[in-house]
DNA sequence: AATGAATGAGCCTTCATTCAT
DNA sequence: GATGAATGAAGGCTCATTCAT
């Protein structure tokens, strides 16, 4: 029971830090984040944070590694939540917008720090995006082989997917957006399925062009 | 003639204090460059940086100015060279792949070092953003009125353009791309096309389908 | 029984103790030791250490005082197991010079660190060295009184009988010197004789001029 | 000129830095001294220190390397100064005491420190210091050779000579010495000499025997 | 008695910036 | 204009010590 208590303690502790950090590297960034702005933040001292944490930068690692995993497995679930390609895409894109916008500090924070990371962390990082790529290169070519996309290299495909909708989340964040996102997600979730389409009958606007419904 | 002299001395002194500081810029990012570094690359003095600019800060907007400039006047400029809009962004794709490729620094400087810097810089982009973008969407929309383009909030306009591109940089720039550049012109310039395209019927694959054009 | 078994405990977990630190700052020296290095080392807890010594410079006194006891304990006990002076002296090199082998942690954290402690300790130790001092130039002057030693002043006595020895011993300590131990008590006893000795007829060499054996 | 100035101001700098750091040291131990105890003894602001020297270690190391090259010169000088092995020995232990005695600050830093130092300074020590003591040796070796001195191992020679006046030095140093040095001089260099003397003939007594010289 | 999480003063060092020459 | 020595605020981090459990 102590001890329980004391670990729960514990935990509750680090997620304070985590909070807090997350919050301050995603309103100033990492460099210009003071331990004293966390420690404030999270009403701890400085030695409590250092006893759960090494370096400004382990908090840093910690928290970029644990937003990624989430949003990692957020987008591969979504992929295969749908057998239908055209869906999946739409399912990941719905994902990742709703995902931005209920956890704008972690978008800022894992869209915009990536390049305050030190080595070390990257080495990590290197195992999980490899491990997310993977997962992600491998559906796309089952549905290739299955004709349900278009054949197309790995880092088009996913700049394709990905690329408009982490622009339109920068424009959200900063402000700079004026569709909703729930607008946002249909339009986008149809342009890439126009952009990955096998072939244009697949494409929304081509069923008028003689057949049914 | 001495004169003269001097002030060419000086404008190239502020022009390899400019290079020094976009290469560190690029390569550490903002906070992580000191003023040693760029001092030593420049060959400069502390007092002669100083002299030219009053401040690290003052360095990096004026870099960030000169280089987001010269990028959206590529950007306009690309576009406004081809009359049809299917050429307009394929050019616009090309041009500013080409730019990164040939920028690498001032490409890694602009895309991830926006957060650094400060609401004075802010201000002074906003302007020229709007203007950037004001152009871009007043062509949009004369597009869109032409038929020539479907309808589409201008933010997701922007998104369906610029992210992909972007996207498929970030992936060049941190050497995790496969697609030789040109190759990705083409790929990218298609898929924008049928993102951005009216109706079907102006999408490649479907003037084999029989009618028109 | 438990509470003997308590005690036991106790005085235990206070020499695991006291050895460590002892290891530490024979090693680091007392600055450069962290409680941390001594917790870790005596296998204690951070509250285990301050329950049983009240701070790090408490642990340092305690174990200073011990050893210098312990060493000055020696040096009378040699110095009175012999009425003999030159064998006297002689037998406080050898003992010295052994007790500085047998103990090397306690002679390099004696030798080296007396520096770092506090006015406290010191107060606690003038008591302690003045004994000593005044037991050895009691002795000392007991011997000239009786024609067995020159008449030289304590300091210099001192000086002349423990300079020697202390600096070989540095020099074993750290790995300079190259006569073994148990020749550098002949040699260095022969030398003090030498210096102490209240005429030349007593030095070895005389012997041989005239008288017999 | 200017530069002149410039580099004596420099200069000075740079001592009065190294003169207040010294006094902290001695005063206090290196680990003790805060850079800010000897910022404010300098009179110097911390970025100048750090503009002159690269850490404390740094100062550390400028300061042992300066006063033990000085000190070790000194004892060479004083040893080939003399021809008659017995006036150099006395020579050195008179160099050494008056040196001890108008540096104290120096000597209770370098008699007292070594044990802070890095591990890059015992480097360039090692060097300084195998040139002292082999010189010391050379000389030593050609006066046994002359039949001079006893013939005795390096470190055993070493701890005769130096062994008694450090010991003196030390009690000098922390007002327990009650000899004044200039007749510790005499009685330290007789007892060197009885210590070292090739043959007792050679003492100071035995001349009254009858035989020799 | 024991544990180890928490505390916070204080340390060394960095670095943008100023200014005398 | 140029130089680089000097400045000092501020930052990350260590570590002896306290205290709740």
């Amino acid at each position: 029971m102590t001890l329980k208590h004391t670990h729960a303690g514990t935990a509750a502790r680090r997620q304070d830090i985590l909070r807090a950090a997350l919050a301050c590297f995603a309103e100033l960034g990492f460099s210009r984040t003071t331990m004293t702005d966390i420690r404030r933040r999270a009403n701890a001292s400085t030695g409590s944070i250092y006893h759960l944490f090494t370096s400004k930068e382990d908090l840093a690692a910690a928290l970029y590694c644990e937003g990624i995993a989430d949003y990692q497995a957020g987008w591969i679930n979504a992929l295969e939540s749908r057998t239908n390609a055209r869906e999946a895409i739409r399912a990941v894109i719905a994902h990742c917008l709703e995902w931005i916008t209920n956890n704008e500090d972690w978008a800022r924070y894992l869209f915009s720090q990536r390049a305050a990371l030190s080595a070390a962390v990257e080495e990590r990082l290197r195992a999980a995006n490899e491990q997310f790529l993977g997962q992600a290169a491998k559906w796309f070519a089952s549905q290739v082989d299955a004709g349900q996309l278009r054949p197309l290299p790995p880092d088009i495909a996913n700049a394709l997917i990905a690329g408009p909708y982490l622009e339109y989340a920068r424009q959200v964040l900063s402000g700079r957006a004026e569709t909703p996102v729930d607008e946002a997600v249909g339009l986008l979730a149809e342009a890439a399925w126009r952009a990955l389409a096998p072939h244009p009958e697949a494409l929304p606007g081509c069923r008028k062009h003689g057949e049914n419904k």
